[in-house]
DNA sequence: CTTTTATATATGGTAATGCGCATATGCGGT
DNA sequence: ACCGCATATGCGCATTACCATATATAAAAG
């Protein structure tokens, strides 16, 4: 029940809903290009994946100055199907590109 | 997106949870009953059933002396199959009833 | 060793959330 | 009309969440 609850409160804001959209394509991302893609500022991007970390959706990796963020591979299946359930719920419009 | 963070606000918080489990086997089940099965005080429970029945999660009815609360039948099937993922993977035992 | 780029964190402010308590409201029974 | 049960809501409080700003850390480059 713990467990549900700390996911639901993770995917529960935009910012983070949002970057585990852009990461849900299986590579890795930057913060600064995840903070660039939402348009939200560092501390708030790199809080933001500290919660998604802490919450075991993803993980990341220092790369030289950069740190790179993708999907926790370990993820349990009873939770990625609620995030795949999750992100296919969302308006195609949030899935494109502004472009 | 709205939509959807509205959803996981409304299921991230234990006894909101708790009451979408109940509910989603279907039946009626008035506040009291909610209350008990709980163990949440009056205003706790109408309070929570409020927000989920604003974020369209359920629906009430008045039948005398009672409010009987219900899964809305209107959910959207992308939003249901959500809910649907998130009890799948709540453990066993918060399904089982105390016996 | 200084500068630049990328990221993390400390600080402090504001708003949202959840709660208990008290009170109000709705409804049936007497 | 009054009482009692079920539910809703106003109020104040405590906790948490989110944010911007500023500063600290890390790594690469010059």
């Amino acid at each position: 029940m713990q467990t549900a609850i700390h996911l639901l409160s993770a995917l529960a804001e935009p910012t983070r809903l949002g970057a585990i959209r852009l990461l849900w394509d299986g590579r890795e991302h930057c913060l600064c290009e995840l903070m660039r893609e939402l348009d939200a500022t560092q501390s708030r991007m790199s809080r933001h994946m500290a919660a998604l970390k802490h919450a075991g959706l993803v993980v990341d990796r220092r790369d030289a100055q950069w740190v790179r963020y993708r999907r926790n591979p370990h993820l349990s299946d009873n939770l990625g199907i609620i995030v795949d359930a999750v992100l296919a719920s969302l308006p195609d419009a949030a899935t494109r590109k502004a472009a």
